[in-house]
DNA sequence: CAGGATCCTAACCGATACTG
DNA sequence: CAGTATCGGTTAGGATCCTG
C-alpha cells in the first residue's frame, strides 16, 4: 500500500504537514548555505521568537532533517545544520521560495481584485476574516 | 528591492505560508487532473470538513490560484480549476508529495530515533501534540 | 548564549444547525 | 448541492522570567 496524503491517517501527510509549517521552510533556507548558530538563526529569521525557533529546530531535528552540536564551552554554543535527508529537501524549499518571489505581484494583485468584488458579493458586509497584520 | 521572505512583512512570506496552509496543498493537487466540484473534493481529502474546504478554496481563489465557477441549476453545481497561475505552482507542490512518499520512511525511523532518546532528557515524557483523528 | 518553564490570548478548526 | 452562521474546545504562538 503506498503512502497516499489524501487518506487521513496517511504518515505522508505529516511529512507534508511539517513542510507546511509556517517556519520550518525559513529555517531549513537559512541552513542552506551551511551551519547556523542558534543566535545568528534567530537574528536571520525577522520576527521569529525564541519559543518557536526551538520548537522548529526540535521538530526538524526529530524528522532527521537537521542535526543539533552542543559544543561544551562558555559561553555554550550550539550549531545547527542539515542532514543529508535535509539537503534532498533543499531544492524543492528554495524552489518555493523563487516562487513566492516571482508570483508575488500576481498573487497580490489577484488580491486586491478579489477583495474588491466583496463588497457586491456580501452587500451587509460580511467582515473578512481580517487577517490582524502581525503585531 | 527584492521580496525577502526573511523580512517580516514581506508579501512573500504571506505567500508561503499560504503554499504552507495545511490543506491548500491537498487541494491544489486535487485539481492537478482537471476540474472538481465542490462535493468531489470535500470526498477525496479525507478528513476535511467542510467549513476548511470552503475556507481553503476562498484562500486559492483571493489569491488568483484557483477559479471558481457557479453553474446555474437545479441542485446547484460549483466547479473549482486552476488558473494558470495555480497550475505554475503544481510541480513543486506535487513535487512536495512525491517528496513525502519517497521519504516518508526515513523521516518516521528518524522519529523513532529521537523519541527513544527523549526520556533521557524529559523523563516524563513530554508528549507529543498528539494530533486527534476526529470523531 | 541557548534554551526551559509559564502564562495567556488569538487563531484554528470541527460540529452542528440552517439556507437558497 | 453548496454553501453560511455560530458555538466552543484545542492549539499555536508571543511575552516574560529564569537557569546552566
Amino acid at each position: 500500500m503506498r503512502p497516499d496524503p489524501f487518506q487521513r491517517n496517511c504518515g505522508s501527510r505529516q511529512v507534508i504537514d511539517r513542510i507546511g509549517d509556517r517556519w520550518s521552510v525559513l529555517v531549513v533556507l537559512t541552513l542552506a548555505d551551511g551551519d547556523r548558530r542558534y543566535g545568528e538563526l534567530a537574528e536571520h529569521i525577522d520576527g521569529i521568537s525564541q519559543k518557536m525557533l526551538t520548537q522548529t529546530l526540535r521538530g526538524l531535528e526529530r524528522d532527521g532533517l537537521v542535526t543539533r552540536t552542543v559544543h561544551a564551552s562558555v559561553p555554550p554554543r550550539v550549531d545547527y545544520a542539515l542532514t543529508g535527508l535535509g539537503r534532498s529537501l533543499l531544492d524543492l524549499v528554495s524552489g518555493l521560495e523563487s516562487w513566492a518571489t516571482t508570483h508575488l505581484a500576481e498573487v497580490q494583485a489577484a488580491r486586491v481584485r478579489y477583495d474588491a468584488d466583496l463588497p457586491r458579493r456580501s452587500p451587509t458586509g460580511t467582515a473578512r476574516p481580517t487577517r490582524p497584520s502581525r503585531r
